[in-house]
DNA sequence: TGATGTGAAGTCTTTCACAGCG
DNA sequence: CGCTGTGAAAGACTTCACATCA
């Protein structure tokens, strides 16, 4: 997932394995939308089926975080709310700079999703000097020279970087010293970072290759050209989460 | 809502791992920049060291593929680039449908890694109308009525989806009735699919969240003082650190 | 000689299955 | 009685370390 890229080993938090932290923000989810339908509790069944995830495992996740569940009843959704918020560090505020406003950066900049739970974005960043005052989604673009300052006066510490990959990492290396200790990257390379740094990978490209490998055996077993069929051809389904790096490459192809 | 949940056995396609499959779009990449510079051969260190992975791993993810390198040498460039795009199934075309033509559908329509690899835009689709015969990165928005005709006039089998949250369901529904089988879904949502459909997401929510989580646990971490320094990027311990002292207080939640 | 390929060991994650509490 | 919480078992993934071979 992200630290380092002097490969940091199994980074343990507090105590809370790295899996069950990458489904808690799913749980929460789960329990905004019961929330608001007023439910007032759940059971790990429920709640584990609205999440797709099973129930054992949102059991033992919630394990981790302590015992917050009642024995023949289930969980009380405004205090699971709560403690999960509290968990995932949403009870404080986040302020967030995205750098890079092309497409992408406009897209998330008008995410809602993003002001929404805790995070808020305190600045739009990008090199081209035409864009300096342009406002998008509200927020005025400020030019990249004025990077460091605009960190350091907005105490940020969550980078989101959407800048063509070229740029990306010089980028990275700005925010870094400047203070930001976690860097959302969707551009399409992989970044290095001192440790102490989290980085999270988002790559459309990957996730299509993903599933293009998969597509492509399903395929090749559904219909195995004129011979019986080996099984049925089915398998796997489910959603999934990540991160995802990578980006570029023509498709190339020798003998 | 059939939640063929019952466990799908495989975790593993065909004997490569998951987690294999994951890296390879990331070797991939790599080994184009190589190519690109006419780079012959690469060892497994330098190849892992621009994947961002370790050595170890990468050798053993290769392992899985076939034994393409040559010991003493390394790996042959092109051949492992056509390997990979093979295995990934990236020497064919997959033509791709976008549903949703909001801010980010838009900014995937433009991303110009999507025709880069095998993957072609085949159709935009939104549900509203003044959309439609509107061009979008070059392609003509079409309405969502006709969704089941095109994605069976372009065999598509691989589906986007940038749309609201509360119609991702619906949309998927009508892309696996109409024949996907495999779904990116960017829509904050948990989507439900039959056996035998992929579905992929990415949450920009979700990423955040995990990262504050972890900026978190930096600031608390930190040194027991006063207030975090900025700048200095403090690591975290690796291994264990079981302890996290995080005394957080108390919290009484809200009624 | 030098780097691959790979059993074996180690670590993390998921699942099972049931004791135990409300 | 129902559902949580959790040891224990199973499984997946990573890392080690070295035999192996070009």
């Amino acid at each position: 997932m992200a630290t380092g890229r002097t490969h940091r080993p199994a980074t343990r938090s507090r105590g809370i394995p790295e899996a069950t932290v990458a489904r808690l923000p799913l749980y929460l989810r789960a329990l905004t939308a019961l929330s608001e339908r007023s439910v007032p509790t759940v059971s790990s069944e429920e709640l584990a089926a609205a999440a797709g995830v099973n129930s054992a495992k949102l059991r033992k996740d919630f394990s981790y975080l302590g015992s917050y569940g009642t024995r023949g009843v289930g969980y009380d959704v405004e205090y699971l709310v709560y403690q999960i918020s509290r968990e995932l560090g949403l009870t404080q505020d986040w302020p967030v700079v995205i750098v890079g406003i092309g497409n992408l950066g406009a897209a998330l900049a008008n995410y809602g999703g993003f002001a929404s739970r805790g995070f808020r974005v305190a600045a739009l960043i990008d090199a081209d000097p035409a864009m300096a005052g342009k406002p998008v989604a509200g927020i005025p673009v400020q030019h990249s020279d004025d990077l460091e300052k605009i960190i350091q006066d907005n105490g940020v510490s969550i980078g989101v970087i959407a800048t063509p990959a070229g740029a990306a990492q010089p980028v990275c290396d700005r925010l870094v010293a400047a203070g930001v200790t976690s860097i959302l990257n969707f551009a399409p390379t992989v970044l290095t970072v001192p440790d102490g740094v989290d980085v999270r990978k988002v790559d459309l490209s990957i996730e299509l290759q993903i599933l293009a490998f998969h597509e492509q055996r399903k395929a090749g077993e559904e219909h195995p050209d004129g011979a019986a069929p080996p099984a049925a051809a089915r398998e796997e389904s489910d959603e999934s989460a990540d991160q995802g790096p990578d980006g570029d490459v023509p498709a190339v192809m020798p003998a």
